[in-house]
DNA sequence: CTAACATATACCCATATCGGCATGCGTCAA
DNA sequence: TTGACGCATGCCGATATGGGTATATGTTAG
């Protein structure tokens, strides 16, 4: 397979799994507890397909557990996955305070050009 | 504009802007200071164009800010935006805990109807 | 055994996305 | 003013993606 892969599979990467906010919904939704595929679309306001089909890629990526359940199939939370990504972007907090202090230099600067154009 | 949206536009949305992998690996870089986008393309091992293309959409998320100077233009970091994504994986903090516990709960069950097949 | 139910899949379509390449455009230096 | 430099864009190709609809698969109830 010489495939050009043209970008990162969905279904390997936890940061491309919550990328779609459908289905950020549903694992806010799992918070609350386990769900049958029906409950999870009737509850967003999905088309079952559709609700299996991101349910799916959640379980590929392990934020989502599956346990059968007599016909129906209850999808239940697994959050550790957040994990990386949290500390991911936590690696980055003190550059969104610091971030406040450059921005206010930064539109200083702006306006100072600004005014400066205007002479 | 009957446009049917097959996604979400990653330009207008910082979980889709982190969720390529390069473009995570150029906000980290950015970390160490503003660059002009030869350095980040050096630095990354990516093309020009490619580095360029990845920081118009940092930018339009608002992620990255760049500055003229010269004939160079700097790219630098604006972390603010990711706070949100820190903030929503945060909501699972107390589940990613939990969640070793109903694994272990969860392996169990498995084992334990996996003998009672084979009896 | 069979019908009803719960889910998953297969397709198809329209579009978004990424990578590579060539090229346009603005800015500075000589 | 002109050439070199730094960067952005346009275009193309291959593929991934999400949504919709129809249908296959599996399970339980009767």
């Amino acid at each position: 397979m010489l495939a050009v892969m043209a970008r990162a599979a969905t279904t390997s990467d936890v940061f491309n799994a919550i990328a779609e906010p459908q289905r950020r919904e549903i694992l806010v939704l799992l918070r609350a507890g386990e769900r049958p595929v029906t409950e999870v679309a009737r509850e967003l306001g999905l088309p079952q397909p559709g609700a299996s089909k991101h349910l799916r890629v959640l379980r590929e990526v392990g934020l989502v557990r599956d346990r059968r359940a007599g016909r129906q199939r209850l999808y239940g939370l697994d959050a550790r996955g957040l994990r990386p990504v949290h500390e991911w972007t936590g690696g980055f907090e003190q550059f969104w305070n610091e971030s406040f202090d450059r921005l206010d230099a930064y539109v200083q600067e702006l306006e100072q050009s600004r005014q400066e154009e205007q002479r």
